[in-house]
Parts: structure tokens; sequence; C-alpha cells
DNA sequence: AAAAGAGCCAACCGCCAGAAG
DNA sequence: CCTTCTGGCGGTTGGCTCTTT
């Protein structure tokens, strides 16, 4: 019986992806359009397995992700929605624009578990962990520094964290803001309050993102009805870092380094 | 300065649902 | 209707980086 896999494992390349692949991976998807990804890495001259590739390109390369650690109301939503949701990173995800599901469940379990529990959460239920002092039992250290009986609206330890993660639970998606859009934003719409106007929005990143020469950002920052197709200017050639692009507003152009890092030329 | 430990995250794996034949 | 294939999802892990001793 036993499925196919999904690619011939013989032969193929795993671990770490390279610049050189990276860069045979978003010519390939630039020119020719995300088709079968079963059949991409052949045509892309990639030694991959199609899923890596896929996955590659979702969670690294695909041009409209924000790179960098969730903001303070990113993180807000994604406890929200986690408390609507349960493990959902998709649908979480899908709510962050710039965001995958895979950086969301990393962040969750590095960060937001760790900072839930010390609040005296449980992460898992989002309510607050009662500890039953059974002598014989053994609980889990974090367990132990969790608020004994009170519930955890009144914050005070929370010293060390930037934000009171005591209200999270309760707060309602619409005072959040953050811009929230359905999953298939390519074609997201009009109705995006923040879309501001275009004309200061460069500034703007320029002040105050860390990433600020890298396209991915700008794109993602302006999510409304932007095709990567119409940014690029040239991508010949690709081997030599040459593909250019340029904001929408065309006032920049931008050339490819690494990755997903773009400068100015 | 070096070693050990902890933390983080990119990537892999297996499973599932839906589409196609 | 059944089988096969593909894309997508969530859980897990290996290894790199950072921090502490």
């Amino acid at each position: 019986m036993g499925r196919q896999p999904c690619c011939d494992k013989v032969g193929l390349k795993r671990g770490p992806w390279t610049a050189e692949e990276d860069k045979k991976l978003i010519n390939f998807i630039l020119t020719n359009g995300q088709c079968c990804w079963r059949s991409l890495p052949k045509l892309a001259g990639l030694l991959r397995c199609g899923k890596s590739c896929r996955l590659r390109w979702i969670n690294y390369l695909r041009p409209d992700l924000k790179r960098g650690l969730l903001s303070e109301s990113e993180e807000k939503l994604v406890i929200d929605l986690h408390a609507q949701l349960g493990n959902r990173w998709s649908k979480i995800a899908s709510q962050l624009p710039g965001r995958t599901d895979n950086e969301i469940k990393n962040h969750w379990n590095t960060h937001i578990k760790k900072k839930l529990k010390k609040m005296g959460i449980d992460p898992v239920t989002h309510q607050p962990i009662i500890t039953t002092t059974t002598p014989s039992s053994d609980p889990p250290k974090e367990q132990e520094q969790a608020l004994p009986s009170s519930p955890p609206t009144t914050g005070k330890e929370d010293n060390e964290e930037s934000f009171c993660i005591d209200e999270v639970p309760f707060i309602d998606p619409s005072e959040i803001p953050v811009q929230v859009q359905p999953a298939c934003s390519s074609s997201a719409s009009s109705s995006s309050p923040s879309s501001s106007s275009s004309g200061s929005i460069l500034q703007d990143l320029r002040l105050d993102w860390p990433v600020t020469e890298n396209l991915a950002g700008v794109m993602s920052f302006l999510e409304d009805d932007f095709k990567w197709e119409d940014f690029l200017i040239n991508v010949d050639d690709i081997d030599s870092n040459l593909i250019v692009a340029a904001d929408p507003l065309g006032q920049e152009a931008y050339q490819y380094h690494d990755w997903a890092h773009w400068t100015l030329p």
C-alpha cells in the first residue's frame, strides 16, 4: 500500500539552504510563479524536495514577510487568537500579515509560553494556573511560581516584561491596534484603514524599522493590492545579485543581496 | 579565554484533506 | 466510488548562537 513519498529522497540535499539555492528558488518563482511544488526543484535546478522548496519560500523567502520579533500588539493578538483557536498556527498566522505559522509557533513555544506561565496563566487553557498543594505531588518549578490563588489580573508580577499579559485573554480583537486581515491577503482590500497616505509610508518605515532596507518589509507594509511582479525591473542576472525592484511609489530601487536582504544600490 | 549550558529557530517529518484521474 | 497525488498543517528536532560560569 503505502503512498509514494512526496519526493525521491535519494540524492536530494537536506539541511540549511545556501544563498545559491535561495537565488535559484527566488529566480524560478519570480519568473514562473508558484507552480507545482513537486516538479519545481527539477525545473529550478535544485536538488531539493518540493516540500522543502515550498517551506523555504513560504517561511523565509516570500517577499511579503516581515522579519524580526513580533511586536507587542502582534504578541497580544497571537495570545488572544490562541485562546480562541488553539494550536491552529496557520489560522493564527493568517491574522498577522507578513508572519508565518512557523514563526508564530516558534515564538509561542520559546517566548509566549514562558511569559504566560510566569504570569500564572496556563498557556493551553488560558486560565489561571491553580496549584493544588498535594504533598505527594511534585509540581514543576514554573507552576510553583504561579500565582497561588489570585486571578492574574493584578499584573504586579510583571516586573520584567514590557507588557502585561494578564489582560490578554480578554482583549477584544477590535481593540488591538494591528491590521487584521483575512488569510488570503493577496487581493486584500480597500478595507484596510492602515494604508494611510502612501506618501509617508516609506519615511515612517525608515524611522522605526531596523530592517528598512529590506524590501520584503516594505512590501508587507504596503500590503494593499501590491503584486510582487509589479516591483520587478530586472531579474535577468540573478547570479550576480541583480534582481532590481522598485517600491510601488517608484521612489526607490532595491538590489538583491541574499535570501531576504535587499539594499539600496 | 574556554567550556558548558540554555535558548532559539530553520528545517524535517508524518499525517490529513481535498483534488484529480 | 476508489486510489493516488499534492499541498498544507502541526509537532518535533538538530545545530547554531548566545549567555553564564
